[in-house]
DNA sequence: CCTCATGGTGCACGACGTGCATCTGTGCAC
DNA sequence: GTGCACAGATGCACGTCGTGCACCATGAGG
């Protein structure tokens, strides 16, 4: 249920002064966004509008798709990537071989599929973030917000993130899809600023940033799970973001040593 | 050779305060790093040390190695990398398929690895910049370094660019070269950095995040390459990068609108 | 000159990915 | 309800990719 988490006080960047936006910084009570994950549409790929079903067509077809996913990722975890063929896939989720290729065009991409709709959840959630907040602190709350979904939603989820983070051969392929989804943050930056900023290149410099700064995080979270075996609690996520939005923040340079 | 540019006042990073090394920012005149592109040795191709050469064996490696490399880059060029089979690079290489394998693992990778090359140089360029410079002067040297003998001493590395940019399934593996060097450019940067910053996110992030700057300028850089026609002046692409690193510098929040 | 190690090559084979023709079920108009 | 038009699933064929294995050729070292 998307819950907020209760965790410790929740510090919001310590920005170190540029931002100063209204008081309590966190969710606007009444601004549920929502988002409904699901969507993913169909043939292109690129994330368009229509998640609601014209019809049965529609809902087979995201129904299919999903099916390959989770086949897929099923098998992934069970077997390793590089040891599960496309026909086998194909038989997990009951579909011929040839209809793989309706989905998706390799086997890397649809095992990196739902954390690709993550990040498209995460455009989409920093959309409705309110305009009140600083760029960075909307960006912190959408992914707060989709991570805690990930997360506590689904107990699979986490085990996939794992399974992407340990095989070689997805990286590339999850690098794309977040780069998929960097013009796209960079166009709902931009909305948020006056057109000289939005002209500049500030927004797809910060999209790119911010979307790696989840990267980093959420990397450096799940290695502490891959060390000690145990599912680290939510509030060390929180606090690696934080960090790392901090950082970045704050700015990026560093003094040399005099000597 | 290297030569470093007449170009515009050479104003260094906008930092807004943080970093305040030693005056004329610019390269010590004493420390030209050289590098030696060249190397790439060999088989594993994570950039071994073993430059210099055991014998002839070595020698002929290398020069098959970027005999395939600019094979195929050749290729790609003139017909597009999806057009071009692996046999026919191999021809054009004047080796046998088989042995295409020996050296890179897939056609796009062999296309990239020139990119790829620029990576390494990049990480090795900033090692060697001088500790007085802050850390984002230090990349913005090191960047400036390798994209001058790139964009200068080879004219071929231009088109190669723009290939990689204009060629969408390059991209992937484009960014898994980059996100390779992450963690080398990371330890590099924590050298430069007290124990304790050295620990924390920033390494990881500051490295992260000055490589994919770096390819946010040359992407606006050769963006306007595309469009004119025409080759930019390096002085524009400094610019690109000058513009990238300030904000970094300067900090990446801005704030809401009050309304 | 002999021997060893390393890299190049040919071969076979399974997996990948796509174009094309066909079939089936849905959406829609009547 | 009936039938038409089309999107999507499937089967088939074909070319390319990528790898394991065995063998040959050449440079390194004695």
């Amino acid at each position: 249920m998307t819950g907020s988490h209760p965790g410790p006080p929740a510090g919001g960047l310590r920005t170190t002064g540029v931002q100063d936006g209204p008081a309590g910084a966190g969710v606007a009570p009444g601004t549920q966004v929502a988002v409904t994950v699901v969507g993913r549409t169909s043939g292109d790929g690129t994330g368009g509008t229509g998640t609601s079903s014209t019809g049965r067509r529609e809902r087979k077809k995201t129904a299919t798709r999903a099916a390959i996913r989770d086949a897929a990722m099923r098998l992934a975890v069970r077997h390793g990537v590089e040891n599960v063929t496309l026909e086998q896939v194909a038989a997990e989720a009951d579909i011929a071989l040839r209809t793989f290729f309706n989905y998706f065009s390799s086997k890397e991409e649809a095992v990196v599929a739902g954390a690709a709709g993550d990040f498209l959840a995460f455009v989409a959630e920093f959309r409705a973030r309110p305009r009140g907040e600083s760029v960075l602190q909307a960006l912190r709350e959408a992914a707060l917000a989709v991570l805690d979904r990930a997360v506590t939603d689904d107990r699979d989820h986490l085990a996939a993130l794992l399974v992407i983070r340990s095989e070689r051969s997805l990286v590339p392929q999850l690098l794309a899809a977040l780069a998929a989804q960097e013009d796209v943050l960079a166009d709902a930056i931009a909305a948020r600023l006056e057109p000289a900023a939005a002209a500049s290149v500030y927004p797809r410099l910060c999209a790119t940033t911010a979307l790696a700064g989840m990267r980093i995080a959420l990397d450096r979270w799940l290695a502490g799970a891959a060390d000690t075996g145990a599912v680290p609690s939510f509030a060390v996520l929180r606090s690696e973001l934080d960090a790392v939005l901090g950082e970045l923040a704050a700015g990026l340079d560093r003094p040399g040593t005099p000597g």
